[in-house]
DNA sequence: ATGCCGTATTTCGTATACGAAATGCGAAAC
DNA sequence: GTTTCGCATTTCGTATACGAAATACGGCAT
């Protein structure tokens, strides 16, 4: 008999239904949070719609805007450009704390991860591709041991959905990409704990020059890694 | 005439109290948050408190037992280093970006800075130490333009201040610390962007080496910077 | 003395109410 | 036609109420 789960608080509830609609971009950087109107079509009470759309404010999904009430936050080339910087930093970090961590399960699951991105690319389904994508960082972020950056980056890939929810589109996704997650932790395998720490910083650099941000008319771009 | 500045909620208000006796040690690790005990504290009702207490959560500043309820969150080796790791990576990138965007202004405020840091220093005022070290810390973040960074340091040294102040004590606060700020700040002034991330990197990985958690019967150890 | 049960109390999530502030609309004045 | 003013409506911060769950305590049975 397993420990019976807690009850997630409707506020939980509500911050991750509003943030999903915001990544996904159901809700368009610039729509307005009503209270009264979420609360509604959640079917609960505006308290907790009002402790989430706190909570979002604070780590910037939505912002206030005088004589406006509070909005989906703007995504503009600063933002995308900001992430990637921090990326270039902390993802050589998590690849350097991981790699001693490394153990045959969990080389198990890495390969598991860039496999399973290599097959949603052959069948050309976007959302798998980032979700994949997420898996795979977000493996290496825990592998690290260090926290802080989990954390830090777990919300930097929110920021990072929505992004690519209103600024891009994922019609180009390459094989390339997946290959150098190959490369990448398969040098973490070898332990060669520096080269695949140079070699991530390369791969998320490059990515930032590749991806383009989308004209006002729709183009389209590869996506990055 | 100005613009009248906007009343501040009660929920970031009841926040920042929290935040703020957290950070300085009031409240201690594992002291349980009673939100009727701190509503009526601070003359509010509980839904503010509720409210600032899961922004809270969320930050990790307070964390919720079984049974017991919603608790300070614990201070420990692995939090402080994982700290200075991601300091380590995000540091030396805040310069590298902050140092081509110097101006006439800035300069002068960051040797202000640093001359504050020191004046602190050798009155042997630690928690003005302590408040130059953020200013110092938070103006090159700013001054790189990556708000993504400067979010993620901010909210890093809300748990910096905290772990220090269960953890570290300041008797021994240094010169050297404040002239390698210094020095790190002028070789930006001259432009040498990759000098000065570096020396901000071994200044980092320096201060985490010296940094000595404190033992359970109150050791004294050298700060950082 | 110990364990169990029933009851009272405490705590907190959330619904509802209240009131302040913002917004919208129509009528009157110019 | 345009501007201003008064009133109605909407929105949201926060206080209060309600009810569920957890905890504490006292009494009774073993």
């Amino acid at each position: 008999m397993e420990h019976l789960q807690p009850v997630r608080s409707l506020v939980d509830r509500v911050y991750d239904s509003l943030l999903d609609a915001i990544c996904t971009g159901e809700m368009k950087p610039g729509d307005r949070l009503a209270q009264d109107e979420i609360a509604a079509r959640l079917g609960v009470s505006r308290q907790p719609v009002n402790s989430a759309i706190a909570m979002l404010k604070a780590q910037r999904f939505v912002t206030e805007r005088p004589r406006r009430g509070v909005e989906v936050a703007p995504v503009d080339r600063d933002l995308f450009q900001s992430i990637y910087q921090v990326r270039g930093a902390l993802e050589p970090l998590a690849v350097q704390l991981a790699t001693p961590r490394l153990t045959p399960g969990t080389i198990a699951r890495g390969r598991d991860a860039v496999a399973a991105g290599m097959e949603a690319m052959q069948a050309g389904d976007a959302a798998a591709v980032l979700r994949a994508d997420i898996a795979f960082h977000t493996f290496l972020y825990d592998l690290s041991g260090n926290r802080i950056l989990a954390d830090t980056m777990r919300l930097n890939w929110q920021h990072l959905r929505r992004s690519m929810g209103e600024v891009l589109r994922f019609p180009g996704m390459t094989a390339q990409v997946w290959k150098e997650h190959g490369r990448i932790f398969e040098a973490m395998v070898r332990g060669e704990a520096g080269e695949a720490a140079q070699a991530m910083r390369a791969h998320i650099l490059d990515a930032a020059q590749r991806v383009q941000l989308r004209p006002a008319d729709g183009g389209q771009a590869d996506t990055d890694g």
